[in-house]
Parts: C-alpha cells; structure tokens; sequence
DNA sequence: TCTGGGGTCCTAGGACCC
DNA sequence: TCTGGGGTCCTAGGACCC
C-alpha cells in the first residue's frame, strides 16, 4: 500500500479503514451449466441453450437452471418454468428429434430466424461438479484462501500474490492510447492499470484453459465490491474496482446490484425514494434502519464501499434438505410415500457426509405458494434413518388433508463430530462394525427404533432412549459447547450480522 | 410469473430459567 | 400473583442467493 496514493488521495471513505488494502477477488462463472454442456456438446456453442431441472417433453413443470446468454437475448430468465422458455427461443427447422432435446413444437411454425435454433440440456450436476474441481484446482492454485461460495463461485482473497500498485508499462498510461491495447475493463479510472488486474487476468485466462469454461472476476479492495464487480461486465468480464474508488464506482448502480438486495428490499427502498446505491450511501442510516432493520446499517457500510469482513474458507454446512414438486395433491398415501423417499435420501446424505443432525423438519408448499414449515428437535444428535422418517411423516400429519405441491425434508443442527472427521465421506461402512447398534431396539416411546450415533467414544451404543433420559445434564453440556463454537466463529457482534454473503 | 432445488441468515414470539 | 429484567433455546416464517 505504501506508496500506491498520495497523502490526501483517499477519497470517499475517511479514515474509516485505514487498513491495509485487500486485494479481494470474485470469481463467477458465466452461466456455468451451459457452458459445462458446450463443453462436452461443441455443436451447443453459440446457440440459444437452455439447462433445467424436472422437465420432461410435453409437460409444464420444470424451471430454468441456467440460460446462455444467447437464450437470454430471447428473454429467457432463470427460474422460469422450461415451457415457456422453449416457447421464447426458435424452433429447430427439421423438427422431431426423437431425443426430445430440441425446442421442437407441433403448434408453432418452425422458427424463421437463421440457424439458430433454441436447445434443451436436462441438468447434469456430477458433470457440472467435475468441471467444477478443475476450475477450484485453479483458484486454489492461484490464491492463499479461497472462500467457494456455490458451485460457479467463490472470493480469493490474493493480497500475498499481487498488489494495487499501477503498471506504467512504456508510456504514461494515458487515456489517450487510443491506438493502444483496449483501455481497461475497469470501471473507475481505467486509465490506472495495477498490477492486481494482471493477475485477475492471468487467473481467468487459466480457468479458460485449463476448465474449458469461462469466467468473469471481479476486483476490488473487498468482497462486496469485488462480488459487484463481477457482475459489472458479465459475460468474460474483468472489472477492476481500485481502493478509493468504490464508492463512485457503486454509487450509480440500481440498488438491486448490491448483494443482498433482492426484490422485496428493492421495493422498500423504492418506496422511500432510494433508487441507486448512490442514494443508500447518501442517506441517513436511521432512515434505512426503520426500513429495513439492522439490515439497513449494513447496507449502508456495504453502498459507501465498506465491509472488512475477510475471505474466509466456507465451514461446513447447517443443513441438509431435499425437496420436490409434485402434482398438487391431497392424496395423503401420495404425501407419505413422497416423504418418506426424500427423508431417506437426506438420511443418506448426511451419513455420507459424516454427519449427525439434532433437528428433523419438513416443508410442505400448499398452492399457489404457501410455504409452511414444521420441525422438531431431538434430545442430541443422531444419525438415524428409519427417525428421519418417523418425525417427517409425523410432522406431516398436520397436513394430512392439504393440498400440497412440493413436500420437503431437512435435518440442520449439524454435528460433524471430532472422531468421525477422518472418515468424512463414507463410515458407513466401517463405523457399523460388529456391534448390532441399537437399530432393531424399540425402546422409544412412539416405537420408532433407534440408532443414534454415537458422537465420541464415550456415547458409545447411546440410544435416544438414553439421551432422554440420561439427565439433562448431557444434553445441557452439548448445547453449552455448540454455542461456544458459534460464538467463537463470530469476533465481534457484527460480523454475525453482517455475513451475508456466506 | 402460476415459481425447481439447495442453501444461508435474520427476526419474532413463546417457553423456560434465574 | 398482576409482575422486573436478562438470557437462551426453539419454532416458524421470510428474504435472499446461486
């Protein structure tokens, strides 16, 4: 930092962080799922493509995953139910196609356009998961920590490995180079090259590479700019955000840029005059906490270009869930029979994962969009299947006459307990060893039987029986020591507040 | 908009304890 | 017994993100 501005050159932000300057990537891969299907589909490139999930030709479910940004030329939207989207893009000349993949239709005349012609992927996630680890390979390659945020994004904090400093490669950099290189991506006063958009450079051009995939980066003094800058120039986009600069770079933006800022909150803020990130940082804290709640505080910090929060790795995960739509349906042997599918699979999924979970929930979505929720927790973690099942369908009792169209189960109260850290990823196998664990034994009140894993060595064979009866105590000294752990991953009170961009 | 699936965090109210 | 304050845990719902 030192020698990079002149005394006095710190402009918007005061003294307020007078750290040293971060130099934070986002790194944020361009509608990942297509570009993983072009990956393996050459023909795919440069097409309307759409990637969605629970689509089968001739029905109406299923939504939008991913759209190339050729499909989204034609208004195509994530979320957006597949049918629809397939009616927006062009018709394939020749249609049938048996596959049923192409956005063929029998009522519609075949499209008039050129030769594009618009394309349906169901999504593949192990493929996408397998791009995806030679894309982290690269991050992990490239940065000291590296936060991975979802399955096409993370935050590299590369501070150690390149620096804000400018390039004044040959001739002043001028913005007068008009015969020069392109002038920068960067937002801000592109005319200061620094050495930090080389890299940023260098690291997108390897995922290109090596992945096969493209990438936009976001560069910027921290995460929140970073994460907006990414977004800035999308797709193949580099945008670099120097310190000092991001308040300006910010200020003209809606305020749904801001990370954070969804629909609800952008209304809000309508309604109050806010239109721009400029308008948040300008206006009165106060005003944005009666908006908003606590949340306005921080927003604030966020629009005025401040956040210290720092690239941390990801933990592991609160919860697990899965869930699925169906036909709406009252039919209650249909309810049960789906809950119980989804709560084995969760069951399996956290015991894959070497985790055990004190809380069982469900979801039941009643139509057009009533979302409940019930849950129960148990007296101490557990890995259990056959509970999963019985609280589910337990607690889906009160919706025994619903009309329900999506049904989901989840477990949270996570436990990735120390001793079975080691064989992460598959102990069912050798954790089961011998001893006929309590499984078969019916000893609980409502019968369900019970397998609660044992946390450490010493709860060894411990039923839930045991747990609920087994004095308080036990339980007590488990709650105490998970909120430490909370705690400690928490400094100070803000960051608990303020870490939304997990 | 007639909304898919997997997550995170925050809030509010009630129960319970001291 | 009409009554204070503080704290934690639990549940349900909501907003948001990819």
């Amino acid at each position: 930092m030192n020698g990079g501005t002149l005394p006095g050159m710190d402009d918007a932000h005061g003294p307020a962080d007078s750290g040293p300057d971060r130099v934070v990537f986002h790194v944020d891969m361009d509608c990942f799922y297509a570009s993983c299907e072009r990956l393996r589909e050459p023909e795919l490139r440069g097409e309307p493509l759409v990637v969605g999930m629970g689509y089968e030709p001739g029905e109406t479910a299923g939504a939008v995953a991913t759209a190339s940004y050729e499909a989204r030329e034609f208004g195509v939207e994530s979320a957006m139910p597949i049918s629809e989207a397939l009616e927006l893009l062009p018709r394939r000349a020749g249609a049938g196609e048996g596959t049923g993949c192409e956005a063929t239709d029998d009522g519609k005349e075949p499209g008039t356009g050129g030769t594009e012609t618009g394309r349906y992927r169901p999504v593949d996630l192990e493929f996408y998961e397998s791009v995806a680890s030679e894309v982290k390979a690269v991050l992990h390659d490239c940065a000291d920590v590296v936060r991975e945020v979802s399955i096409d994004e993370a935050y590299l904090d590369v501070t150690d490995r390149t620096a804000w400093d400018a390039v004044d490669a040959g001739n002043g950099s001028d913005p007068d180079g008009d015969d020069g290189p392109a002038p920068s991506t960067a937002a801000g006063p592109a005319d200061a090259r620094t050495v930090a958009e080389g890299y940023a450079r260098h690291v997108k051009d390897r995922i290109e590479r090596e992945a096969g995939v493209p990438a936009s980066v976001g560069v910027a003094p921290n995460m929140s700019a970073a994460k907006v800058a990414s977004d800035a120039d999308k797709p193949d986009g580099l945008v670099v955000v120097p310190p000092g600069t991001v308040a300006s770079f910010l200020a003209p933006l809606p305020t749904a840029a801001l990370h954070g800022v969804g629909p609800v909150t952008e209304r809000t803020l309508a309604d109050i005059g806010i239109e721009t990130a400029g308008d948040v940082a300008e206006a009165d804290a106060e005003t944005l906490v009666a908006a908003l709640g606590d949340r306005g505080r921080l927003l604030s910090r966020r629009a005025r270009g401040e956040d210290d929060r720092e690239v941390t790795p990801r933990g592991l995960p609160k919860s697990l869930s899965r869930e699925s739509s169906l036909p709406a349906t009252a039919d209650e042997a249909t309810k049960r029979e789906t809950v119980a599918t989804l709560a084995a699979d969760v069951a399996r999924r956290a015991r894959d994962r070497g985790c055990l979970y004190r809380t069982i929930g469900i979801k039941a979505v009643e139509p057009p969009f009533d979302v409940n929720t019930r849950a129960r927790s148990l007296p101490g973690p557990v890995d259990d299947p056959s509970l999963v099942e019985s609280v589910a369908l337990d607690l889906l009792d009160e919706f025994a006459d619903a009309r329900v169209r999506k049904l989901g189960v989840r477990v949270s109260k996570l436990d990735f307990a120390a001793g079975d850290q080691a064989t992460l990823g598959g102990f069912a196998e050798e954790d089961t060893d011998g001893e006929p664990t309590a499984g078969g034994e019916t000893d609980r009140p409502d019968g369900a039987p019970t397998g609660t894993r044992p946390k450490g060595e010493e709860r060894e064979r411990m039923t839930l029986a045991d747990w609920a009866e087994a004095d308080v105590e036990t339980g007590l000294d488990d709650a105490a020591r998970h909120d430490e752990e909370s705690e400690d991953e928490r400094p100070d009170g803000q960051a608990s507040l303020g870490d939304w961009s997990s």
